[in-house]
RNA sequence: GGACGGGUACCGAAGCGGUCAACCGGGCUGGACUGUAAAUCCAGUGUCUUUCGACUUCGGAGGUUCGAAUCCUCCCCCGUCCA
């Protein structure tokens, strides 16, 4: 069953470990357990901090574990105060239960729900929580915990000191968690809980609580959060979140943020968010070391885990856009090939005729598509050499752009700076 | 309820009657160098036109003044302290 040895140490030689309970280490070694982690539905889906969580339950499940991912929609409605400072806003019943279907899907490309033995499952805590009565919460539940105990998490503390306190229903959270834990433990004997390593204090609560109500043990692990080495926050780019929704953020802009990883956090990145086993990683960081300039390692990082979540194919065209876009010359390729790279660039019809004679003035036409806000600032983009029509920088503010520079006199493609694409069609009319 | 302090552009933060579209830092956007990296350097960062200039901004509404982000009145919000 346990054929690889204990995961636990595999955990620990790719930075994942940031805590754990203390028998964990032997009991992985020794048994299959049942380990689940929650997921929030605050949107419909996840993002590429959730990617951390997500790859854990799926190494669990190939060392022979049983994973169980739980969505929360009953603790979703009530809101989790680890890592906040202030109260959250309650979402509604309705979106939550959009946000549950997007999340089941994206987990559904890592988790095995057909595997021989030891298959994956989706649970909902709403199906416990939903029908539970207050009286009976409190009475077998609520028994269990000293305000004291609740009071003295770190979560908990942070907001009793801040001015805006914390509301009883945010307060209640942890219990909630605790009983989900219960639960699972219960019905399918989970023994251990997973998570970011914010999640700690509501994890031991559930142990507690697991203990108390029916002398079992159970275990905690908790992952570190994933930092980068700029210092600012992972999964955000300059265009938002990194979201695992193909709808949200295409293949290619996925594609894009993995390969543009920075050198001191690929390694780090190749161990957490890939299956490549230590002799792999050790080789790309030696060819990071020796030959920086040639990227291998990002390269690859960003190849496995897009090949992961979206596929091969949407891989090829990520990769293949990737060339053309950063390769320079748009010659060669057909109106249709363009299309094709340029899938998830915003595009705008213009036209044939506002595109004649003389054309259109660049900076119209760079507001109009909404590549600059304003024409002030399509101005000062030109006069930096910013602004490039069919990849030939355009540096006169007064150019204009005509209809006969279009590609096969249909597309116009305008770049502002290195990654910023937008395409114009020529359109009939 | 009382006493102070404060609300300025994306954020932080100067300015305290004209020379203020408003110092500075961060962020962000371009450029150079590179490896689609990091670091660094340069430029830009209200709108319209760019040469001058015009217009709209400094919590809100009024007022004083030739002229206000800067003074006065009222209102709203925030912080600290006393009740």
């Amino acid at each position: 069953m346990n054929n690889k040895g204990n995961i636990y140490e595999e955990f620990e030689w790719r930075g994942l470990l940031y805590d754990a309970t203390p028998e964990l280490k032997d009991v992985l070694g020794k048994e299959s357990v049942t380990a689940y982690i929650g997921f929030d539905p605050t949107a419909a889906s996840l993002h590429v901090g959730s990617l951390l969580p997500i790859m854990g339950l799926a190494r669990m499940q190939r060392y022979g574990h049983t994973s169980i991912a739980l969505v929360g929609g009953g603790t979703g409605l009530i809101g989790d105060p680890s890592g906040k400072t202030a109260e959250r806003q309650l979402l509604t019943k309705e979106k939550v239960a959009e946000n549950i279907e997007g999340i089941r899907a994206q987990l559904s490309h890592f988790l095995d729900f057909e595997r021989e033995g030891n298959p994956a499952r989706i649970e909902n805590n709403h199906d416990w929580l939903g029908g539970l009565q207050l009286i009976d919460f409190l009475r077998d539940t609520g028994k269990h915990f000293t305000v004291n105990y609740m009071l003295s998490k770190e979560s908990v503390k942070r907001r009793i000191e801040s001015e805006d306190g914390i509301s009883y229903t945010e307060f209640t959270y942890m219990m909630l968690q605790a009983y989900d834990f219960l639960e699972l433990n219960r019905r399918l004997g989970c023994t251990l809980q997973m998570g970011g390593s914010d999640q700690w204090g509501n994890i031991l609560a559930g142990t507690d609580l697991i203990r108390r109500v029916n002398g079992n043990k159970a275990h905690g692990l908790v992952f570190p959060l994933v930092t980068n080495a700029a210092g600012t926050k992972f999964g955000k780019t300059e265009a938002g979140n990194v979201w695992l929704d193909p709808e949200l953020t295409s293949p290619y802009k996925f594609y894009q943020f993995w390969l543009n990883a920075d050198d001191r956090d690929v390694i780090h990145y190749l161990k957490a968010f890939t299956w490549l086993d230590r002799e792999s990683i050790a080789e790309l960081e030696r060819s990071l070391e020796e030959n920086p300039g040639a990227r291998e390692a990002h390269r690859r990082l960003a190849r496995e885990v897009t090949t992961m979540l979206h596929g091969e194919s949407a891989l090829g065209k990520a990769e293949q856009a990737a060339k053309v876009l950063f390769g320079g010359s748009l010659e060669n390729l057909s109106v249709n090939d363009l299309k094709d790279i340029f899938e998830d660039v915003p595009s705008t019809v213009i036209p044939r005729e506002e595109l004649s004679g003389d054309g259109m003035g660049a900076l119209e036409l760079c507001t109009r598509i909404g590549l600059t806000s304003s024409n002030g600032e399509a101005r000062r983009l030109i006069r930096q050499g910013g602004l490039f029509v069919n990849n030939d920088r355009l540096s006169d503010e007064s150019g204009r752009v005509t209809a006969e520079q279009g590609i096969d006199g249909e597309l116009l493609v305008l770049r502002k700076g290195k990654k910023s694409y937008h395409l114009v069609q020529i359109g009939q009319g």
